[in-house]
DNA sequence: TGGAGATTTCAGTGAATACTGAAATAACAA
DNA sequence: TTGTTATTTCAGTATTCACTGAAATCTCCA
């Protein structure tokens, strides 16, 4: 499923391996274990380590940089898509917020391509502080609140 | 964006093309205007329609295929969402639920791994459940629901 | 039924991305 | 310091994925 969502496989591999796996894991072990290269551990592992899911710790007597992966798979679910959101939709909606104002200015400026672009933008914002109330959810309410299913709607009155 | 959520670069363009253009594009037109080839345009214009965000009309007069992209983005969104859940949740579900079954059977299983198994298992139908309500839900609602920010959490008291 | 235009298929090529291994750097203990 | 082990960087290579152009197939009209 990794690689659909823009994940490369090592990466996915890694982290796979560190969520399921007990104890923390050094690079050698995973390198044994998955038959990578030490250095596409290494890289694969500071990707992790970016996106907020996989921590550095340390065994006793032993020099070497162990890892562990979140455990809390809905804790994931949000880092995930904060930083998704960070990376992805925020520039986009930067970049559309500049469209819409250049295709504000050109006065003789095709209707309905000003129309889409404005609905676009629309949808962005929406999503955007969308994801902003998921952010901030305690994992327990987002539990709820996505377990609830169909209670949600009629909640609304929808 | 695109190329992030594993979305190949000319499918991209073309459905933007699509959308923001005011009248149905034939393949030739849009092949000038992106500087594809035609073929290249003919696949992809066949991978928009299996996600169902893309439909052929006819002008008159015209014997060729003219295309048309969704308008409606909340539509567009619920139509790629249910898509890649048919496509990539369900089939990673039914994976899981034989992994976790498997290490039902295998008794002396590591307790921490079945664990995460178990946890992850349950997400994904959390997840699932969650889409389906999503997918029914008429644009209109759906629109409001997502706008609403706030004030979901506290009509459900979280 | 033949043929012109429209569309698709697919083998070959090109571009982007992932991965390796060697060398550089860093961390630390003696 | 110096040597040892751990980690990172990076140029080169391999693999995967995207794209092209030619040929095959399809569609429809005369």
């Amino acid at each position: 499923m990794g690689t659909k969502w823009g994940i490369n496989r090592t990466v996915a591999q890694i982290h796979a391996l560190l969520y399921i796996w007990p104890e923390p894991l050094n690079a050698e072990q995973i390198t044994h274990t998955l038959s990578v290269a030490r250095s596409n551990v290494s890289t694969s592992l500071k990707e992790l380590q970016g996106w907020g899911i996989v921590k550095v710790t340390h065994v006793m007597g032993d020099r070497r940089d162990h890892f562990v992966s979140m455990q809390d798979v809905w804790k994931m679910f949000q880092t995930v898509l904060n930083e998704r959101k960070r990376r992805e939709i925020d520039p986009t909606l930067a970049m559309l917020r500049e469209c819409v104002e250049e295709a504000d200015r050109k006065t003789p400026m095709d209707v309905h391509t000003h129309a889409r672009l404005k609905e676009l933008l629309g949808f962005f914002q929406s999503m955007s502080n969308w994801y902003d109330q998921i952010r901030v959810m305690p994992t327990r309410s987002l539990m709820k609140f996505v377990s609830m299913g169909s209670k949600i709607r009629k909640l609304l009155g929808l």
